[in-house]
DNA sequence: CAAATTAGTTAGGACTCCTAGTATTCGCGC
DNA sequence: GCGCGAATACTAGGAGTCCTAACTAATTTG
């Protein structure tokens, strides 16, 4: 249907434009040393991950080859913020550990109200929801398409199930936690994510999907699926 | 409150995720000739604008400086996908036109299936909506913050009117088209939007915001047709 | 009309990202 | 044990993006 066509457009688009202007504003950072979009999120992925992550782990979910994410490493060593130590399981491996300095630049990263967190002040729990649910959803396309094979989201984790009944407003259901949840607990860089069989997955996207309507009580005749 | 803060952390992380995406998928498009994101950005843009595009206009809603923007423009020129003439009204300034050759790629970045509008295949009219929804506040936060002054969207417009009313799932209202609508036919690149005055602004994502709540409970259905 | 401002370009530098090519190590079959 | 292909990471070289500064040319202002 072109007219559906024209909302897309218009949704990549404004995705387009988002992008860009969360790749600039990591740049100019109005925080001290302003630095680089590529290892900042380096920073955040360390942080955020509890155990040390090797080097080929990373360019994987960053989705940047492993000679870009070299550039990247060597320049954060020269700061001093992160270590680069050889695996002992693999000696070809290495393994990247944040140094007592890159860790406080890393939490001052996720501080609230700077930077990226800081554009999400202004939504309240319902948006984020709706921002999470799409992100799983756009994430999930990507992969599908090949564009993408690093991120750790719920929708595609085994754990995960979807619209799976429970509680009004925490439909969704992790079988690690044992705990129900709602959309704006989604995770798309979970720790304790571990992919499914492809064929769990697509069936619970089918699940998640359906989620649309039912929030929209009254009766969404809008199923679009190409 | 630290729940809240947690989730504006995923989500942040989610956006860079989805940013980082966007750009490494602009890189690899499948089609033909590979080209690179600002190129692909400045050509969608004069492919989108009706008219000629100045140079500066064009910097000013990519939020990059001049000075960048006349790197890809060379590039673009040199692939004689666009034109530059002086404008005759401001001897100083450059009009930017597509050329023949240009606007047939520019067609093809929008096709449907392809580059980032191909994502948007798994998002049905209710999460296409959700998403535009929040690109609005995103990019509102994006401005108040002075991160970005170029996005022309709905909020912010002088035409908008959030909420207003009307029938159930066209709850906005756009002064110059003079019709209702709804968060599906939001857009981000309206080429009539002209700015409203900042109190008016506020006032707009007051009313705006105030939707996710009437929405979620009990809501109204979701009905949307252009 | 001179001075300040504005639009765009060039120059130089930093970061990101790629493809190739190289060295080392791991796993495996023999 | 020994060699061979695969995997891991690094280096080299090149293109694209983006910035600040310095510059030219045209416009606006006092």
């Amino acid at each position: 249907m072109a007219t559906n066509d024209f909302q897309r457009q218009q949704a990549a688009s404004g995705l387009d434009q988002l992008a860009a202007l969360v790749r600039a504003q990591s740049w100019k950072q109005d925080g001290t040393p302003s630095l680089p979009p590529t290892q900042s999120a380096v920073l955040r992925m360390l942080d955020g991950a509890g155990a040390t992550l090797r080097a080929g782990q990373v360019a994987e979910r960053l989705g940047v080859s492993a000679a870009s994410l070299s550039d990247s490493l060597k320049a954060l060593e020269a700061q001093a913020w992160i270590s680069r130590q050889p695996d002992p399981d693999d000696g070809r491996a290495v393994r990247l550990a944040l140094t007592r300095k890159g860790r406080s630049v890393a939490r001052r990263l996720n501080d609230p109200g700077r930077g990226l967190v800081g554009l999400m002040s202004g939504l309240g729990e319902q948006d984020l929801g709706a921002l999470l649910r799409v992100t799983q959803l756009l994430v999930y396309e990507a992969q599908q398409q090949g564009l993408a094979n690093g991120p750790r989201t719920c929708l595609g984790c085994r754990h995960f199930q979807a619209n799976a009944g429970g509680e009004a407003g925490k439909p969704h259901f992790c079988g690690f936690i044992g705990k129900a949840f709602g959309d704006p607990e989604l995770r798309v860089d979970c720790g304790e994510q571990s992919p499914a069989e492809p064929g769990a997955v697509q069936e619970s996207v089918m699940r998640f999907r359906r989620m649309a309507d039912l929030r929209a009580p009254a009766g969404g005749p809008q199923k679009a699926t190409p």
